[in-house]
DNA sequence: TTTCACTTTAGAATAATTATAAACTAAGAT
DNA sequence: ATCTTAGTTTATAATTATTCTAAAGTGAAA
């Protein structure tokens, strides 16, 4: 994703390119693929890799708008932290708790042949499936 | 579950039967199907509904324990809060937001017929599905 | 009964996240 | 180009869930 794509997708979400926001969008987007986070690992970059340093507060309220904006997702994971995602599509995800490391299944790749019917006048939303890795 | 039952759990599992214990145990698991809860609203039963106040840090203290000994399990769901689940066997849940509420769904009434391999030198240890509900 | 490792508890500490409010800035209006 | 202001950043405080600490209490073996 280039630079100018960035600038496009922050002003289409109703985000004013700010400096911070697009350093943290080009870390985020502007790679081949997508990738896995939390909140501390983006700070660790901006505060030991970056010249930049942005605050701790700005990395929490850019990611919220990113989410918001439907740029990132967030991906449910035992633990304490946050983790997200710069995969927005309907995924699947391996976890290896002991590198607790996140690991995308194309949807695809996993294919439900029994589901039970969603109970009382709801409906189903999403399916995601988790698998647990061991050794 | 009987109470009987109960001190045989709670000591088979090296865990003396405690006053506390017994109560926490009674709640949780003398009932005829399992549930979810979370630490907030088993302190809340303790507080307000019954008579016995037992200190949060022993809450917190049994529930590990309980959970460490194989007689809870824990829920992974999007949100702040840990959920813990009396249903330790291997099942599946549907998760309405709206209610922050789980359903079990038995580990049979989903079938999975295309799974992808374990990456590297990994097994799968297992395989849970979340099913998000929207009305 | 005595003993002591295990347990409970109040309160302090920690960790992740959110709120606050003052200083700053992108960008439309003049 | 300057003005204006709503949107943004930031340091810091506050909040929330959870864990730690260490002193007082207790189950159960001897
Ligand atoms: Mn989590
Ligand atoms: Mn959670
Ligand atoms: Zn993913
Ligand atoms: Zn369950």
């Amino acid at each position: 994703m280039k630079k100018i794509d960035i600038l496009k997708k922050l002003r289409s979400s109703g985000l004013r390119p700010t400096k911070q926001r697009v350093e943290i969008a080009k870390f985020l987007f502007e790679r081949e693929k997508t990738f896995h986070f939390t909140v501390e690992s983006l700070n660790k970059f901006f505060t030991k890799k970056s010249a930049s340093k942005i605050a701790l507060a700005t990395i929490y309220n850019t990611v919220h708008a990113f989410k918001t904006a439907g740029h990132l997702s967030e991906v449910e994971v035992r633990g304490n932290k946050t983790y997200f995602d710069t995969n927005v599509s309907n995924h699947h995800h391996f976890y290896d708790s002991d590198t607790s490391e996140l690991i995308d299944i194309d949807v695809n790749d996993i294919i439900i042949q029994k589901i039970p019917k969603a109970p009382n006048g709801k409906k189903i939303k999403n399916v995601e499936v988790f698998i647990n890795l061991k050794n």
